[in-house]
RNA sequence: GGCGCCAUAGCCAAGUGGUAAGGCAGAGGCCUGCAAAGCCUUUAUCCCCAGUUCAAGUCUGGGUGGCGCCUCCA
């Protein structure tokens, strides 16, 4: 199969019974590499999602945006994805945090999934298909760390279970770190019982009133690292595609699922590597102990939520963004031109003239494949917005003077799949109630008799109502404000 | 100290070694009763210095500036 681009042909490989041409930037070999499922036509992925603790920032809100959006592209490209993400909902912040609210832990974790959930359709994100918590697999847990112990990777010490990360002879190829460098970095730590101070906690003893339950080395409850080995095992099977999250998790938090999940089956966790950029509040990065960050609640207050999502998807996920109002509003501004768009569109296929076909259908395909070449480098989102205003600007030229339905359907149809790939909605207009479009139709006569004073004072009068009047030479245009 | 990232117009940003997409903002114009939308024009010695090459924003080396991980963090 051959692609198109910039007048240069491109030979993509093909493997198996399908043309694979998205390429993903693995982190553990710092490449691009062609993306080959496991399963043909099928993905699995695992991406780290939140501790539920409180409401999300928007730091959290990136790649929660991001493994979306990979998801959506890769379901619009035939794809059957199995996406997990899991809810981290034992630790020592919603332990913290569950004494300062004065609830139980359980009750925290509750509030703030269902608050996560109605921040994340407020910026588009689809549901996972599973969103398992770690306090719901215990028993998955507690068997994952007994066949480490099983398999001499891990020592239980006065109820405490650590990993012997020496004993694992991959330790450190994820994060390109080795073993010598990564002790010399690591702080002293406390716990005299870990044998190595890069040994990290499988299980932790319980403390007095703190949430345990119960275990073969007593109660207690899970480390940091096990749970999203031991969920992305049991939804995913032992080896899956694509592992998902911030850059920052790289290490030591992928490093070590990495170490738990191969030194328990002994063959490869994943293939790929995704992280994204950090999101930046005056270049600084964004974090949770330096307190500069923004829940995506309180963004939301004050702009929409497709304005956050466009915003994140304008560069490429990979990159750091700097964070700040001035930027959403140039977000704001951007998509309100492909509003427009659509609106104008709606009205041509209102007033539908009678004019021949202008290849409609050609520069759908055309731009579609850009558009996908785009997404498969590497998810590419900033370029695929590109080609999409590019459409719009070539749609807007052939449509200058009107068209006919059936050509501006195709042009909207186009719009509208190529938005939903990247989860941006737009919304068209609503119907127009009947006092409203009265107001538009004496307007008209107004306008006819030249009395422009009445066209103005009704123009105004509509604007109060919510509604726009734009008026083109195949009459006037109403819009929601 | 170890590992790594970034530097493109006023702002944001893409860019596969062949001569700088796109968006926002600004200026001028077309259209228009006015306005809006749209269209056209316009705004870049691609941080600096060397090198490789017929050709470098893109590769190499060296600077300068900014940032991150190595410790809870997306």
């Amino acid at each position: 199969m051959t692609a198109i681009k910039n007048g240069r042909v491109r030979l993509t490989a093909r493997l198996g019974d399908y043309y694979i041409h998205m390429k993903v930037f693995n982190t553990q070999t710092r490449q691009k590499e062609d993306l080959k499922p496991i399963e043909e036509g099928k993905i699995r992925i695992y991406a780290c999602g939140p501790t539920v603790y409180n409401y999300f920032h928007i730091g959290n809100a990136r790649p929660l945006i991001v493994f979306d959006t990979l998801r959506r592209y890769l379901e619009y490209r035939g794809y059957n994805v199995n996406f997990v993400q899991n809810f981290t909902d034992i630790d020592d912040k919603m332990i913290q945090n569950a004494n300062l609210e004065g609830v139980t832990v359980r009750g925290l974790a509750e509030k703030y999934i269902a608050e996560y959930f109605k921040d994340a359709k407020r910026l588009n994100i689809k549901p996972a298909t599973h969103h398992p918590k770690a306090t719901e697999h215990m028993d998955d847990i507690i068997a994952l760390i007994q066949k480490l112990i099983d398999n001499g990777l891990a020592y239980a010490v006065s109820g405490d279970v650590y990993y012997n990360a020496k004993g694992f002879k991959g330790y450190g190829k994820l994060s390109g770190q080795s073993i010598d460098d990564l002790e010399t970095g690591a702080r002293i730590d406390v716990n005299e019982d870990k044998k190595d101070p890069i040994d990290f906690a499988l299980w932790k003893a319980q403390k007095e009133g703190e949430p345990a339950w119960e275990s073969p080395w007593g109660m207690g409850r899970p480390g940091w690292h096990i749970e999203c080995s031991a969920m992305s095992m049991k939804y995913l099977g032992e080896t899956i595609d694509i592992h998902g999250g911030g850059q920052d998790l790289i290490f030591p938090h992928h490093e070590n699922e990495v170490a738990q999940s191969e030194g328990a089956t002994g063959h490869d966790f994943c293939h790929y590597w995704m992280h994204n950029g950090y999101i930046n509040v005056d270049n600084k990065k964004m974090s949770k102990s330096l307190g500069n960050f923004f829940t995506v609640r309180d963004i939301l207050a004050k702009y929409d939520g497709i304005i956050v999502r466009f915003f994140m998807l304008s560069a490429h996920y990979r990159s750091p963004v700097n964070f700040s109002d001035g930027l959403l509003e140039q977000a704001k501004s951007a998509l309100e031109r492909i509003r427009n768009f659509k609106e104008n569109l709606n009205f041509i296929i209102e007033t539908d003239k009678d004019m021949p076909d202008m290849g409609v259908a050609e520069l759908n395909k055309a731009y579609k494949e850009r558009f996908n070449d785009a997404m498969d480098d590497d998810l590419n989102t900033a370029d695929a917005i590109g080609v999409i205003f590019e459409y719009i600007r070539e749609i807007n030229v052939r449509f200058e003077n009107g068209a006919n339905a059936g050509e501006a359907e195709l042009a909207l149809n186009m719009i509208d799949t190529l938005l939903d790939v990247l989860g941006l909605i737009v919304e068209s207009a609503d119907e127009i109630p009947e006092d409203i479009l009265k107001l538009v139709e004496e307007r008209k006569a107004a306008r006819a008799e030249k009395n422009w004073a009445r066209a103005d004072e009704i123009r105004d009068t509509l604007s109060e109502k919510g509604y726009e009047v734009k008026d083109t030479p195949d009459g006037a245009k109403i819009s929601r404000i």
